[in-house]
DNA sequence: CAGAGTTGCGAAAACGTTATAGTGTTGAAA
DNA sequence: TTTCAACACTATAACGTTTTCGCAACTCTG
C-alpha cells in the first residue's frame, strides 16, 4: 500500500526544509533553479498532491457547497443539482448533499453539522415542515455567521438571502390564459394546501386569470390536496361529479393522476377535457398522452443559483444587496390538450 | 456578523488554557467540576460546535463517502443516492457527489479531487467512457493508497473491492421466462451495445433463457441500441418488418418508446404484443400502459453500498476479502403485459 | 515533617499546509 | 576593509483540534 506522500516526507527525504519544499513546487523564485527541480521531480515521481483538508483549514474555504433539498428521488430536484454541480465543477468547487427528507430537525441537523467549516455556503430549497412552521432560525444564524445562503424554489420572504425563484403566479396565469385562448370557460384546478409556497402562489395565477378574463370562480372546480398519497378520491369524486373542460394541475404527479383516473371512468383526455401540469419531468414527456406543461427548467436555476452563491462567495466585500432572480418559465404544448 | 467561536478564543475570555477548555466540553474528570461548568456554560452561550475541518486533519478521517456517478437526472441513480445518504446518515457520514457525465476524464479528475483527503471512500458506478476504455488505473491507484471503494450497477471484473450489483443475466432469464410460460415464442430483445455490461448480461440473459427453452434464436429480433437519442428509426423497423408476440426492453426507454412507436404504427400493446421493461422507475410506472418491468431496487443497492463501505471504514485491520452483492430483483406485473 | 500520591491545570506536539520573517553566505560597491 | 544587497534557504507561526506529558500545589501517611 502506497499512502499519500507529504510535504514532510518530500522534505525529509531530500534533505530540505518543509518551506523549500512548499516553495519550490508553488515555482518560487526564492528557490534555486537546481533545488526546484530536484523537489518537482521528486514530487512528481511520487505523485504528490496537496491534502484539501489542510489547505481547507489554513485558507479557511473549503470550495465546497452545501446543497440542502427535500429529496433527491425527484426529476426537478436532481435537474437543480445537476446544474449546481456544473457551474460548481467549472469553479472548482464540490457540492456536498443533503436531503432533508421534508423533514425539519433533519434540515437543521444538517446544515448545522455543514456549517461547522464544512462548506462554504448553502443552496437550499426548504422542506415541507419548515415552511409549515415558518421556523428559520437556522438559516438565519448561519447567514449572520457570514455564511452565504441561496435559496431555490421553496423560498421565503422571511429570511434575507439570493433566491432564485420561478414566477409561479405568472406561469399558472399563463397556462390558464392558454386554455381561455383556446375557449374554455370551465376550468378546474388541482393544487395543494396553501401553505406549500408555490401552490399558493400558482393558485394565486389561476384565480386571477379568471378574473381578469371575466370568468366567475367555482370552488367546486378547486381541489386542495394535503396527502399526496391518497389524492385519488378527491380527484375522483372531482371527475365524477363536476363539470369542466379544462384541468390546470399544479404538479405531474396530480396531472398524469387525473389522467389515469379519468381513463378508468371512461373520459378521455383531451377529448373530454384539456390538462395542463406543472413541472416538465420525465412523466409529462413519457406518458400517454402526454402532457402538456409549464417547463421549469432546473438546470437553469441550479446553474443560476450556484453562480449567485459563488459570485458571492469570491469578492470579499460583503454585499448587503440580495436579489431575487427569476428564471422564465414556458408552456411546452403536448397531446393533453386540444390545439 | 457573529463569527463562530473557536477553542482559543473561549480560552482567552475565560483566562484558562486551550487544553482545558478542550476537556471540559469533554467532561475530563483531570479538570475541576467548577472549572467545567464555567466553560461548558460559556461554550452553551456563544454555541461554540467544533470545527469540522480542523477534526478531520486531526484525526485523519472526514466522515465524508465521496459518490461518482455519470448522471443524476436519472431515476435510477437518484434512488441510489437516496440509499446511500440514508445509511450515510444513520452513521454519521456525509456525502459528496460528483457527476462524471459518462466521461473518462471528468471522472479521473474528481476521484483524484476527492482522494486528497476530502473523503475517506468512494461509492461509484462506472461511467461509458471508462467501461469502453477499460482504463481503470484511477480507481486502483486510489485503493492501493487505502482507500475503500465500492462500486455498484456498472462494475469490472478488472478492479478488486467490494461491490453491489444485481444478477442482470438471472433477472433477464426470468423475464423472458415469464413470457415462455404465457405461450410467448416470439421473443424480441431491444439492447445496448456489447460494451454496457449491464446491457451485455441482460443480452445473454435472453439468450440463454431462449435456449433453455429449446426457442431457435432470431437474430432479426434482436436490435442492439448505441445512440439513445436516435433509436425510432431501429425500433420501427423492427415493429414494422418482424413478427414476434413479447418484446424485452433492457431498459425504461426503450420499452416505453417502443410502446409509443407501436401505437403511432396502428398496434396496441399488449393486445398485439407484450413488453418487459427493465428499471422500475417513473415512466414504467405512469406511462399508458403502464410498464411490466424488472424491478431493481436502488435503495436497497444503496444501502447496501454504504453499509459495505462505512463496515470497511470502521474496522482497522484492512481486509483483503473483498464481497460481491447480489441485490434481488422482481419482475413488477402492469398494463403491458397479458395476464 | 519528609516523602508520596492526588488534583488541577498548562505546555507542547501533532495533523499538512502556506506565508512571513529571519539567517548565513556570497559578491560587489564604497 | 567595511557595508550592503542579493541569494538560497530555514524557522516559525498560523489555521483549530486533541492528547500526552509535565509540573506545581495540595493532601495524606507514617
Amino acid at each position: 500500500m502506497r499512502k499519500k506522500v507529504t510535504l514532510k516526507q518530500i522534505a525529509r527525504e531530500l534533505d530540505v526544509s518543509i518551506s523549500t519544499v512548499s516553495k519550490s513546487l508553488k515555482d518560487s523564485h526564492e528557490i534555486s533553479e537546481d533545488t526546484r527541480q530536484k523537489v518537482q521531480a521528486f514530487a512528481k515521481l511520487y505523485n504528490y498532491k496537496p491534502n484539501n483538508i489542510a489547505l481547507s483549514l489554513k485558507n479557511k474555504k473549503t470550495k465546497t457547497i452545501g446543497i440542502i433539498i427535500p429529496e433527491i428521488v425527484h426529476h426537478f430536484f436532481a435537474t437543480v443539482i445537476s446544474g449546481i454541480e456544473q457551474v460548481a465543477n467549472e469553479n472548482g468547487y464540490n457540492v456536498i448533499v443533503c436531503l432533508s427528507d421534508e423533514s425539519f430537525d433533519k434540515e437543521v441537523i444538517n446544515m448545522e453539522l455543514l456549517a461547522n467549516g464544512s462548506t462554504d455556503g448553502f443552496i437550499m430549497s426548504l422542506s415541507k415542515e419548515t415552511m409549515q412552521k415558518k421556523d428559520f432560525h437556522h438559516i438565519q444564524e448561519i447567514i449572520s455567521q457570514g455564511m452565504p445562503v441561496v435559496m431555490f424554489d421553496r423560498v421565503t420572504n422571511d429570511v434575507f438571502c439570493d433566491k432564485v425563484i420561478i414566477d409561479d403566479q405568472q406561469a399558472a396565469y399563463d397556462a390558464i390564459q392558454h386554455f381561455v385562448s383556446k375557449g374554455f370557460k370551465k376550468i378546474a384546478l388541482l393544487t395543494t394546501v396553501d401553505y406549500v409556497s408555490v401552490g399558493k402562489l400558482r393558485t394565486d395565477g389561476y384565480l386571477k386569470a379568471l378574473r381578469d378574463n371575466g370568468i366567475k370562480i367555482n370552488e367546486d372546480l378547486i381541489v386542495k390536496i394535503e396527502d399526496i398519497e391518497n389524492c385519488s378520491n378527491k380527484i375522483e369524486s372531482l371527475i365524477q361529479n363536476q363539470e369542466f373542460d379544462a384541468l390546470f394541475a399544479v404538479n405531474e404527479l396530480f396531472a398524469v393522476t387525473s389522467i389515469k383516473l379519468a381513463n378508468n371512468l371512461g373520459k378521455k383526455v383531451p377529448d373530454d377535457f384539456s390538462v395542463i401540469g406543472f413541472t416538465d419531468g420525465i412523466i409529462s414527456q413519457f406518458s400517454t398522452p402526454s402532457i402538456t406543461t409549464v417547463s421549469q427548467n432546473g438546470i437553469k436555476m441550479g446553474r443560476k443559483a450556484a453562480k449567485m452563491l459563488i459570485d458571492r462567495l469570491e469578492k470579499e466585500e460583503e454585499d448587503e444587496l440580495y436579489t431575487t432572480e427569476i428564471i422564465e418559465t414556458n408552456l411546452v404544448l403536448r397531446e393533453s390538450t386540444t390545439t
